[in-house]
DNA sequence: GTACTTAGATACTATTTGGTATCTGTATTG
DNA sequence: CAATACAGATACCAAATAGTATCTAAGTAC
């Protein structure tokens, strides 16, 4: 075990590398064309390895996919989580959430992602649990953002906020999917109405 | 072409009733599994037939999913245009839309393979362009019911009813997929609930 | 610099896939 | 009832798949 200690590990970083070449690659193909259409020896390629490279890094191809989840759905939460801490105004924290997954800075490609893992997930059982357990998180988070929203508005929530937050990403969900191959723009107007409409502030009473 | 005019084609019955009995096995199976999943020797068996008997009513797997597809979409286009011939006093409609996708006569399991059918369709440009026409028309048809839904309570849509009934359909899709586990009265609650704030008709005013 | 470790390449396997070619039994036709 | 047509079964195929076993070249330790 003389891992931790040593200095310079640019044989494990390297590595790390690769593990992230293959993790970005699958990401890709698993979004373009889901999970059974990208294979190992795709992935690897992909990504300029080969498969040995891969099972080097990875257990199995179920593993990285799970892999992927997490780290996606990881990256949502801690967005949502800042978004929480910081101090804004009404104005501010409204117009933050209508651009939140419909931003540039969210990528679609994460929707259609997270799409073929809830596909996934309502028929393996192991992806069932886990994705469940990551979702789970993720909706407390929306939950917490939804609560303070509505405290800073002033304002009661038309429904309970754990159901809006469901609706809210079911919807966000199925219009990525739905208009997939729709302008960027369109999707992001018909996201944000929907926001607004399911929120319960579209118009200013 | 001795087919049209004879009278008893018992030879074509039984034709068409194993190409149903294929139909409703690969139904089955690309909803549980998804498409890749369900084999074309899955199907046949699941049928209680062998290969030949698919490969003599279908011309590839593509093409049973696409005539899935189709006679889905149809049905329920039928059935959102028969709610528009009716006539019915507002209250009735309003309810009749709200247990339209939620009721106990469409089947859940239509929603999962249509979504199925959408993933594809995202991935593969024959499913692109055969999915996006069939759900233009039932589009058309949502839109219809809505404009009449709006007519009758002498109300104005919080938004125009093309994203209206954009949303609306994302949110029923996304919904059953996100919570496939979930029993069906929260899954109902839920889209009841989803239907009522998009449409803006949650509080009576 | 020599011995050891290991990331990753190559080669291979067993299995499954969609699709085809061919065959067979039975219903239809004359 | 003999000839034919055809629904569907059987037997195949080439390609692709996830995963394994083995090897090699380069990094690390002494």
């Amino acid at each position: 075990m003389p891992r931790a200690i040593r200095r310079r590990l640019s044989r494990e970083e390297k590595r790390q590398e690769t593990k992230q070449k293959l993790l970005r690659s699958a990401e890709q193909l698993f979004n373009h064309g889901g999970y059974e259409k990208a294979s190992v020896d795709l992935i690897a390629e992909n990504a300029g390895f080969s498969k040995g490279a891969f099972y080097s890094n990875f257990e199995s191809k179920e593993a990285i996919f799970l892999e992927l989840l997490e780290s996606s759905k990881r990256r949502n939460i801690e967005a949502l989580e800042s978004l929480l801490a910081q101090e804004m105004s009404a104005e501010e924290l409204l117009l933050a959430i209508r651009n939140y997954q419909a931003g540039p800075d969210s990528d679609f490609d994460y929707a259609q992602l997270a799409m073929e893992f809830q596909l996934q997930a309502s028929r393996d059982a192991t992806f069932a649990k886990a994705y469940a357990k990551l979702n789970r998180n993720y909706r407390d988070s929306l939950i917490g953002v939804l609560e303070k929203l509505y405290a800073k508005l002033g304002r009661t929530p038309p429904a309970p906020v754990k159901d809006l937050a469901d609706i809210l990403m079911a919807t966000i969900a199925g219009l990525l999917l739905q208009a997939a191959e729709a302008p960027a723009n369109v999707r992001k107007r018909l996201i944000s109405e929907a926001m607004l409409l399911i929120l319960g502030i579209s118009e200013r009473k």
